[in-house]
DNA sequence: CTGAAAGCGCTTACAG
DNA sequence: CTGAAAGCGCTTACAG
């Protein structure tokens, strides 16, 4: 295995300087066509590879975006990641994806570990708990920083924050199963504490209040299998309930799936709506009502956001929200309308 | 914003030369214990960051390993990525997760991509379609590159080639089925001509040539939606069908939601075996038989066939099969069993 | 155990 | 438009 070559074995084969070849890489306006297509060509027969970690030591910046995840197979979290990425790619930058997997411990490492890599810019869905190092050590690099879809670090002037607007979601579900006939409309799933799960009940509550009903919740993990375990506790102890608005969708087809096994149909004896409207919500049956949130948009908008902090120093409002959308299917004993997520 | 310290700083400020920084950096031995606690106090205090661009232009590696998928968003490829991250992350190496889209373009990009950045080695479960470019490119570089799950470059001299022995998955699902009461078993979904799709029939070809039945194959996308659909197809147009291997557990439930939709049971009627063993296999209604591929542990084998190439030199086989098992559960009318997965 | 020197492969002014 | 020179922040032998 030979050395690999470098701008001057391309200068020499392309009988130029290193300045000349250097500035061909760099799509320089300043070199004439055809020196450019020779270096081109020099290039491609030697199998010349650009080497980043030089450009990088030398000038500021490797092209280099981090991101950082609390949950990666989560396939909202996927989608915002690929999108994410395939966005930033299309602009030049490669993104260093990384899994926190709910660990602070571990979070702390890869944003050291990204800070090292020379990364230009950051976006963070953070996990909980743990300490601010992380984020004190991000401070100080004075690195783009965003924070997106949780909050853990209160300081939004340095690390900007962006998410849904949750509120106006769930204000629409609890409306619209109303509507619907709904007498009774419980929240199920979200971890008690968690300034998400506050935000996606807060509509339901302003509503219930509103019609003077309980705000009746059953906290919990925002898996299927919570979702399962809650028709139980349901059917068994809180009868009058008709209707649920779940945390988000995956509680919502757990909770679909219990009525099945207790053969109990949804969407006219009980009715429900999630949150999220991932594909699967589409694909159920009945197919689930749902809150969309326009994770793709999200992604791209997220990346606008960076690129023009990263590039223009344009510095992203301290808080802002993206609208959502409240899709009606059979779940909750809809056609297959769409009502506008604000109300 | 400062200038971000450099080695030569934190020397300064422990009144020590460079080199003896440098040495604490890599965590050599030949520092005595007294200085190599003044120098980390020295990095501490003035928030020193470890430049790797500058280490991996002198030296050789810069702890980065390359991940290229064809789908991150599909949960099977998600989970391979994240349990491959973390388990590489163990060792030290970073590694840049990139998403091919299935597009054979944007595959070349991210290699090239990945080549420019330094990786050490390379794992790809590559696009369909496209040319040997990429490869071609991964072969000057002489680089430890692993195919994973699929084979698009026939060189596994070059690329070693790993996936699960799918054709005793699918022999084991088709005994089962025939053993469970079932006489004419379909296999629904995975595109035509892939290896894949062809590996995944195999065993169950296998066997119904052994009883002398026709092997009816449906095929199509691996996704709910095509599952739904076969649906209709079969209790309209083949009522003899009495059983299905699916492609994936995606195709399966697809398939369980148009039973369900009219309003046909499953695991009596009609038996159904998926592929992969998905999360929610266990947790739809009724649960699903699946062929389960233990990716966390093909995930970590990867990563210890990566190092073990990256580290020590030492070849993987040119191929390389896991076993897996078939998980019966209520879908294929069978209890809680469990049978291993090479009959 | 520690220090002085060279060099990794680029980019960046600065001359020409 | 092109060339010669310095320097980015490390690591690596090599002396001491």
């Amino acid at each position: 295995m030979t050395r690999r070559p470098t701008i001057l074995d391309v200068a020499a084969r392309a009988g130029v300087s290193k300045s000349t070849v250097s500035l061909v890489l760099q799509g320089s306006e300043q070199v004439r066509p055809e020196t450019r297509t020779a270096v081109r060509a020099a290039m491609a027969e030697i199998g010349y590879v650009y080497n980043r970690a030089a450009a990088h030591l030398r000038s500021a910046s490797a092209g280099l975006v981090g991101l950082v995840i609390n949950d990666l197979r989560n396939p909202f979290f996927t989608q915002f990641a690929t999108t994410l990425q395939m966005t930033l790619a299309a602009e030049g930058y490669a993104t260093v994806i990384a899994n926190s997997d709910e660990d602070p411990a571990l979070q702390a490492r890869l944003v050291g570990s990204m800070i090292e890599h020379g990364v230009a810019g950051l976006v963070i869905s953070p996990a909980y708990g743990g300490t601010q190092a992380p984020f004190d050590q991000l401070a100080r690099t004075g690195l783009p920083v965003l924070q997106v879809l949780r909050r853990t670090d209160p300081r939004t002037d340095l690390f900007p924050f962006s998410s849904f607007d949750y509120a106006a979601g769930s204000r629409a579900a609890a409306l619209h199963l109303l509507d619907a006939g709904a007498r009774r409309i419980a929240f199920v799933g979200g971890l008690p504490g968690r300034a998400i799960t506050q935000e996606r009940q807060s509509g339901w509550r302003a509503v219930m209040a509103e019609h003077g009903s309980e705000a009746f919740a059953i906290e919990g993990k925002p898996t299927r299998a919570f979702g399962m375990e809650v028709t139980q506790t349901l059917l068994a102890r809180h009868p009058e309930i008709d209707a649920a608005i779940c945390f988000n969708d995956l509680v919502a087809l757990g909770l679909m799936a219990g009525f099945a096994r207790a053969g109990r149909s949804v969407g006219t004896d009980f009715r429900v709506v999630g949150f999220d409207d991932i594909e699967e919500a589409a694909q159920s049956w009945p197919q689930l009502s749902s809150v969309a949130c326009d994770i793709d948009h999200f992604a791209r908008d997220t990346a606008a956001r960076l690129l023009a902090w990263m590039v223009s120093a344009r510095h992203p409002p301290a808080e802002s929200r993206m609208p959502v959308q409240l899709i009606t299917r059979a779940s909750s004993g809809a056609g297959r309308s769409r009502a506008p997520g604000r109300p």
